[in-house]
DNA sequence: GTTTGCGCCATACCGTCGGTATGGCCGACA
DNA sequence: TGTCGGCCATACCGACGGTATGGCGCAAAC
């Protein structure tokens, strides 16, 4: 199972043969397709470790005393710092969507880290810090984000400058959101720029 | 080739076999591996495809004359329209990162969707409409909300109204870092929200 | 204590599919 | 007319996901 997760994510799912799998955790094939229902089945279950492993150590941070912004901002970089391990990269954030099928990959996030950023924006909202945007797209965009934003992290030669690059950005476009319900621009307002 | 394609978008790239690719195409596989170096070589031929037949369509709207930021959220809007097609979707923002890797799928991004972006958010900070943020992870930034965005929106049940809630959110998001510019926050007043 | 049944797993095998090796067809060119 | 090379059809190989079968051990039933 830890070598499946590990397999996973250096050759990622095509990659990975059961073979390998099994030969890495000591047992046959048929051990295997007797604890999972096969390859997919496997990754599921990875996906699965990754994703609880990764909800252990946010759930303290964002469930930590304070006002509604600095836990959602300490949130948002500690998700981003989640982002960065290869192993929630790989598995989640790019092969997820693919070997699982989007909608199977949406239900699963929804009870992971889409629900907490969804639970972020919503806390943004209802506290009034920003505007009366629809919730859903808002949190999509910003995971979206998040996801994209984290992908050019790994890509980067210095992970560290960018990483920082990026916290920053996102706070600005939280901020932004800030700014404009402050100066109350109307609808009409933001189409045209005027 | 064109058949490939369909099928792609179909079954995704796992979910389709070179024999189908080569009944549909009505040639054999000696035909196949003639032209293409394999299923990989394949899958990049009808990504270019899929990229070229996006770009040729979003330049002209983009290559209008008009004020910068008419410009930029018209070319936002009409590449959020692209990523509605299951073509554009599956094979471009989906399964393009897995099969091709994440280092040559950013390669060819940069030619094509993500140098749209990058070029509209480069158009909006040269003008000095928002803020001097770093450009390249902004244009991240927004490229990934803009994919996720898409997936969303494909999802939906109610894909017209998915689709302008989307779009409202992104110019929001937008006119939030113009309206951050405008107030003059400074960096201290965006991380503590004073 | 024996038997029956069931959970657990090892082994051998099958079907599919990506990829390759071989050779035939046909036009260009000397 | 001989031959050379681009183009492609056919037959085949190896890898891999998945399955069928059966053995082993343990616990409940009697």
């Amino acid at each position: 199972m830890n070598g499946a997760v590990v397999l996973f994510t250096e050759r990622g799912y095509a990659g990975t043969s059961l073979d390998e799998v099994c030969k890495r955790a000591r047992v046959t094939k048929g051990a295997l397709y007797h604890h999972f229902s096969g390859k997919q089945g496997l990754f599921e279950a990875a996906f699965d470790a990754v994703e609880q492993d990764m909800l252990g150590r946010l759930a303290e941070i964002v469930s930590q005393p304070g006002d509604v912004w600095q836990t959602s901002m300490e949130g948002l970089r500690a998700y981003l710092q989640v982002c960065l391990e290869p192993a929630y990269q790989r598995i989640v954030l790019h092969e997820g969507p693919v070997v699982m099928g989007y909608e199977a990959w949406k239900q699963a996030e929804e009870r992971f880290s889409f629900g907490l950023v969804r639970t972020a924006v919503s806390g943004l909202m209802d506290s009034g810090l920003i505007g009366e945007l629809p919730e859903e797209p808002m949190a999509r965009l910003l995971f979206g984000a998040l996801a994209g934003g984290a992908t050019m992290i790994v890509a980067a030669e210095d992970q560290k400058k960018a990483s920082e690059e990026i916290g920053r950005c996102i706070e600005s476009v939280v901020a932004g959101l800030r700014a404009l319900k402050e100066t109350g621009w109307t609808d009409r307002a933001v189409t045209t720029g005027q």
